[in-house]
DNA sequence: AAAGTAGTTGACTATTTAGTTAAGTAGAAT
DNA sequence: ATTCTACTTAACTAAATAGTCAACTACTTT
């Protein structure tokens, strides 16, 4: 069997924080190797490009938050309430990212995605599953909320998009502006949204 | 006087065109320079850097499209009427692109902001500064609207980031997806989060 | 027509970058 | 213990890239 090493996920772990932090045409895998402490020689031992190693470690990435997400997304927890604690977690998420680097850094997919989707086919199409992925927790917290009629909603995957395209809109500007604040909208342009009927109060 | 060119405008187009279909990160000098017929010399003559023809382009591109925001914008037309024209003007531009480079290429603003801002500062605040002029269009209609009595918004700036925010994510995942069909919830979404009354009629 | 100015050119350097390779090393399996 | 295999390394090539410069050209002004 040989010897063993953490060096391939040493190598996911530098590219996906180079690229979070800067970008992905920024990232070279000379600036990889260094920060996870590899040669390049090993670096091309584990992996063809980067472009591979970029989808590889999003795809790690996303197979870690996976978890997390179907906990907050439970469907023990309210449907509403599923809403808000995932924009708590998201505020969560960023505000420790802009302690660590100084910057809020939004969401990897979405920049990237909307980086390399004209070029690196592979790479999007890659980050395309994984969004559609995350979708489909908001149009079925979506589906319960109006089965519940707290919310009208008779096209679920509709609302679903709408509701995505904000929630990416928020990360994106946040980054750009360096901003915490602007996600402290979150919870309540999901429920304005929404058309949730008792704006105040958090969920049933 | 000397001799008079319009290298300067040629490599601006370019550079323009470049960013915008592919990305910043991934756009050379060499390749604004052979795209404008331009030798590199005479790159050097206009321009410091990569980051300043592009700051500079993005400046001289928003110039030209504030005049058509300006007029589909304008007070004469009833508040959402306005924010429904500019929704079906993105639909236009955004079809142009796609039928002209074969993909959906959403806002540069966005994309090339969420790209750079932890990097190039300058370019940066640029793109920072010509979001918040386009975000001004949509707070005044907003607060026309909620003048007029056609929907509740005791706070205007809020609601218009949060529709800012909406049209950014619809934009991106377009790009993303290369797909158009997204772009045609606009108009839908934005009044269901503008709360608008009658939502079929388009406006009053 | 002379002179000055705005812009052009190609050839150049230096650096960065992607990618290769052959030889070596450490640990696992037998 | 030795053999096999997984991994490592340094040194390498070739290409791409940013940036410079001195000589040149075309236009305008006077």
């Amino acid at each position: 069997m040989g010897r063993v090493s953490d060096a391939k996920e040493r190598l996911m772990e530098s590219v996906s924080e180079l690229i979070w932090t800067g970008s992905y045409g920024s990232t070279t895998i000379d600036q990889i190797c260094d920060k996870a402490g590899v040669k390049k020689g090993s670096f091309y031992y584990f992996f063809d490009s980067k472009a591979d190693v970029a989808t590889t470690a999003l795809e790690a990435d996303w197979e870690k938050r996976r978890m997390e997400l179907d906990a907050l997304f439970s469907a023990t927890v309210p449907p509403l309430e599923r809403l808000r604690r995932y924009c708590e977690f998201s505020y969560r998420v960023q505000s420790e990212m802009k302690a660590r680097y100084g910057h809020v850094l939004g969401c990897p997919l979405h920049s990237v995605g909307s980086e390399v989707c004209t070029q690196e086919d592979q790479l999007g199409a890659k980050i395309l599953g994984i969004l559609e992925y995350k979708r489909k927790y908001l149009e079925s917290a979506i589906r319960d909320a109006a089965a519940a009629g707290l919310i009208e909603a008779p096209d679920a995957a509709a609302k679903s998009r709408c509701l995505f395209a904000y929630y990416q809109g928020l990360a994106t500007q946040a980054r750009i502006q360096n901003n915490l604040e602007i996600l402290r909208d979150a919870v309540q342009g999901t429920f304005d949204l929404l058309g949730v009927r008792e704006p105040s109060s958090a969920a049933a």
